[in-house]
DNA sequence: AATTATTGGTTGCTTTTGTCAACTATATAA
DNA sequence: TTATATAGTTGACAAAAGCAACCAATAATT
């Protein structure tokens, strides 16, 4: 056990805590908070639809406050209920063409800032940096995996 | 500009986002919330007192906010008070014994959380990991000095 | 010195975010 | 057929956070 490498390894994690805080911040000019824009970005990711029963388990939210958000995307034509055949208690859910263009727009200001951010450390230090992020998502990666 | 790097960026960053979000649970079984850990951090690693003025600017916190978790935090006898000569409207705030006490303990148990995550990977996995923060850290924070 | 503006911190009020339990309707198992 | 579980909704509530008014002390302006 090296003290060295927890204390380091726990400094990094206090200190993205702060880059993502910042990032993120971006979303809270938006009208839309944090936990709306990742559910946003679940039903984009997914144009076949999904379940709001899906949701809170990728998201982690109670599916209370699931269903309140849903209702006001719904009120604002955000996104489109499909009752599904084979259960009639459940709903697949997707964005509208309003909410895909909305999400594109959150998206695109997202995609922005990240490009914002890497050039701004040039070429080369953007590919070593990415380079290290990468490598730590491996080894992320295989731990989980190992851990199965 | 690089789509690709784009993408990888972003993908890091949700990435680490849950990774952080699942250490940080460890402190939602403690009796205090995110918030409340980050003053005591700022506390602790602050012995010679600092005023709140100084945490709301460090962490970004509402004054009134943090004026109300400050007085539970004395309730509780976490911290003590001490006013400024020079300035009788501000308090050097710090943690009292108490209060360092406690914090050791959380600090105990990310600590050890930190260790065995390192340790599942072992050391060689380890000291690449590591390796990698250090170089983002370091990518970042050249970043933030040149843009002065 | 007297007046004005600023600052450190507190308080009341409100909004936002999230949790919990009860409930309806459907589906599955015994 | 009865019991049990599940998908989603609703009501009530608690926790987290933000906003603005305010008091007391300090600093700046005249």
């Amino acid at each position: 056990m090296n003290n060295e490498h927890i204390a380091k390894l726990r400094l990094f994690n206090r200190f993205y805590t702060s880059v993502i805080g910042l990032l993120d911040k971006q979303y809270l000019n938006s009208e839309f908070s944090l936990t709306e824009v990742r559910i946003l970005y679940e039903l984009a990711h997914h144009p076949e639809g999904m379940t709001a029963t899906e949701l809170v388990e990728m998201l982690g939210l109670d599916k209370g406050y699931l269903s309140r958000m849903l209702q006001a995307f719904e009120k604002k034509k955000l996104i489109a209920k499909r009752q599904s055949s084979a259960d009639k208690r459940a709903f697949f859910l997707s964005l509208s063409t309003e909410g895909n263009k909305l999400f594109a727009g959150l998206n695109d200001a997202s995609q922005q800032q990240a490009s914002d951010l890497l050039s701004s450390l040039g070429d080369a230090k953007a590919a070593e940096l990415i380079g290290h992020m990468d490598a730590i998502r491996n080894i992320f990666e295989n731990l989980t995996i190992n851990k199965k």
